[in-house]
RNA sequence: GGACAGGUGGCCGAGCGGUUAAUGGCAGCAGACUGUAAAUCUGCCGCUCCUUGCGAGCUACGGAGGUUCGAAUCCUCCCCUGUCCA
């Protein structure tokens, strides 16, 4: 894996950029969207590609483990193979299911043990065996194991949290490198930040991680319940540590309205389940801000869902259509929702990216920060 | 004509003498959702009023009477619906 750094905005942190793999270029920044059963909920990999061009989507370790089993999908070719997606793939390692199945597991320094939320049975999960259960997948870009940390969280557990992830992320890399030697993999493997939303163990942490020279680096133990201005703060106080030339990738954000603050603090690289979820859960993001499809003012409206949006569902379908389809429960509504959806991130991104290499991101924030106080 | 069964808030459906303006579900209305145990979850859902409170008043379980301190719940008559028999 490389990346190619193309432009920085002189006035911010942002930066366009260029994730070459095995799988394809992944242009950057870039917002990835999720399928964490080797599947972006409602959305084929057709349209995914076709009518969305995502470069790159997400996959989960934990429960691909589970169900089917990383060992049978190396049998069947790895992960790009049995889900039909030729282009790039990130998995996630589990660390977020330590955050969200809290009561599901227990922490040692070995590792995580997880009762599966499927059957209740045990299964270990250590710094070696997520990676090995990556590679057995295929990934691109393969996440160590860490601890995701609840919110709040003390600075002494947060500490201890972090030493721990630092060692596992140590271990992992270790093992990681090894393997790829063996197998002459182009796989990366991005170390991930923690500190909870203390400024000084971000830094701390960021040091240590730096000493393994991975090829890109990630922020983790956001989005975990904590105002989005801490968000913000303890990315912004981690990513001037980073390599300049290396992506970095902030997991698990956020809001539409989010995203360029991100970018503009030298964010390359986020996913969250956002735009998905809240799709088959009837909220839309549009460019005049969220769309509540179920309330009774769209139970006429013959107008498309976002006028200014080009999707398949923006040009083809009105919100009458839409509600109807979500009030009577029909499955393609939570299609046509959620390629609307991620549409719309993903048209933000490309167009920062645009702003990023024209030298217009300064111009491009202001606006939307201007609208943004203009809307609330 | 006869024998059963039944009529409960927009709908379905519990309740069968008293914390019942009435369990549930659906529909309706509103809200939440951040590295996905989520096509999920939460709140409201008779009317009116206000000092918005586990507030006050009113109207409600086919209709009319009755029994009772108290009735959606028991009794009588009537109306209506379903099934079966003639």
């Amino acid at each position: 894996m490389r990346f190619e750094l193309e432009a920085e905005c002189p006035d911010t942190g942002a930066r366009a950029g260029r994730i070459h793999t095995a799988h394809g270029v992944i242009e950057t920044p870039v917002f990835m969207p999720v399928g964490t059963h080797a599947s972006v909920k409602g959305v084929m990999q057709r349209d995914l590609e076709m009518e969305l061009d995502a470069h790159v989507i997400l996959a989960n370790t934990y429960h691909l483990f589970l169900r089917p089993g990383h060992e049978l999908i190396r049998q069947l070719g790895g992960l790009h193979r049995f889900m039909s997606w030729p282009r790039a793939i990130l998995t996630d390692s589990g660390g977020f299911q330590v955050f969200s199945l809290s009561h599901l597991r227990k922490i040692s320094e070995e590792g995580v043990l997880f009762r599966s939320h499927l059957d209740g049975d045990s299964h270990l999960f250590t710094p070696e065996s997520t990676v090995e259960v990556q590679l057995a997948l295929g990934s691109d870009i393969l996440m160590p194991l860490d601890e995701c940390l609840e919110y709040p969280a003390s600075h002494e557990g947060a500490d201890r949290a972090m030493r721990r992830t630092v060692r596992w992320a140590v271990s992992a890399y270790r093992y990681f490198e090894r393997r790829l030697e063996e197998t002459g993999s182009a796989a990366a493997l991005f170390p991930i930040v923690q500190g909870s939303m203390f400024a000084d163990l971000r830094r701390d942490c960021a040091s240590e991680l730096l000493q393994l020279n991975a090829a890109g680096y990630a922020i983790g133990g956001l989005s975990v319940g904590e105002p989005r201005s801490l968000s913000l703060e303890m990315t912004e106080v981690t990513t001037p540590l980073l390599p300049r030339d290396r992506p970095r990738y902030v997991m698990g954000v956020g809001m539409p309205e989010e995203l360029p603050e991100y970018v503009a603090r030298g964010v390359d690289m986020m996913d969250c389940v956002l735009p998905s979820r809240n799709a088959r859960n009837g909220c839309l993001f549009t460019s005049a801000g969220r769309v509540i499809i179920k309330q009774a003012r769209y139970k006429d409206d013959g107008a498309p869902l976002d006028p200014n949006c080009g999707c398949i569902t923006c040009r083809t379908y009105s919100r009458a259509y839409l509600r109807h389809l979500f009030q009577a429960g029909e499955m393609l509504f939570s299609t046509l929702a959620t390629i609307h959806n991620l549409k719309y991130y993903l048209d933000m991104m490309r167009q920062m990216r645009q702003a990023i290499l024209l030298g217009r991101f300064r111009a491009y924030l202001d606006n939307v920060r201007n609208s943004a106080v203009e809307s609330s």
